[in-house]
DNA sequence: GCTTGACTTAGAGTGCGCTCTACCACCTAT
DNA sequence: ATAGGTGGTAGAGCGCACTCTAAGTCAAGC
């Protein structure tokens, strides 16, 4: 499969495919006579889990170190499981909170149906303080 | 209040409280005879408020939409209780999609537990696809 | 009255994750 | 044989959201 190909079935542009390449995401592809990339179908299920890992909010550098333990074989397994059992862990509090800020987003918009033409004036006046827990964002 | 006090108060660097103020997220601060910033405790509400919106991944440029709608007054909170359910609607697909995910993860996770020195050498094969739906990821 | 430290401004720099450009090589169809 | 499309590399540029620097002002404490 050559690059295009892929870019398609993965929703990745080639130019990010090369780079994720060249950052050591994606081991280096095999190459045909020409010197162009030539991928095996396999490399899609690979892109579909950093897709997941991206998806859940794991920066480029823990993936990186995701993937170094892969490449060095069967041996960084226990590694490797930490490593996702870690980012599991950040994800289920990332859920929290963003289930706690969407609460406080949804009393938000029924206050404002309420005081159509009421006395409120400042529209960020909280009712509920709601605590802010500590965010995931980073500081 | 002057800058640094508010600062600590809301978690947000001097440098960023200006920085917010420049681009019109804050209102332009009162000022005291020698010119420095003069804050009313009021404003921690509103910081309150754009964190939660921060939180919930809202870009500054909506936040900005936003910030000129409360400016403009009363008139204008139709508008705004339309821009918090549309965002709503956007963190609710947001946490679904970020509820798969995590359920993804785990699902995998469990497979490392079950093959621990089993037949699994590649430990990117998935066992059930599982959908990946549209991600709320920017193109 | 002099130092210290919090403040002011404009604007430069940072880190992330791409995204695009320039320019060249190759392959296929006409 | 040539035109167009696809690919290659190196490296520049971008959008976001800060973060920091430089150079100066001002008020308070010793």
């Amino acid at each position: 499969m050559k690059i295009g190909i892929l870019s398609q079935k993965c929703g990745l542009s080639s130019h990010t495919i090369r780079y994720y390449e060249k950052i050591g995401l994606l081991p280096r592809a095999g190459r045909d006579a020409g010197g162009r990339r030539n991928y095996d179908a396999s490399i899609l299920t690979w892109l579909a889990f950093l897709g997941r890992l991206k998806a859940t909010g794991m920066p480029i550098r823990e993936m990186l170190r995701y993937a170094d333990l892969r490449q060095s074989g069967p041996s960084t397994q226990g590694e490797r499981r930490d490593l996702l059992v870690k980012h599991q862990s950040a994800v289920r509090r990332a859920l929290v909170d963003l289930q706690n800020n969407l609460t406080v987003l949804e009393n938000k918009i029924a206050t404002y149906g309420n005081s159509l033409s009421t006395q409120m004036d400042e529209d960020d006046a909280q009712r509920k303080p709601a605590p802010l827990s500590k965010q995931r964002q980073p500081a």
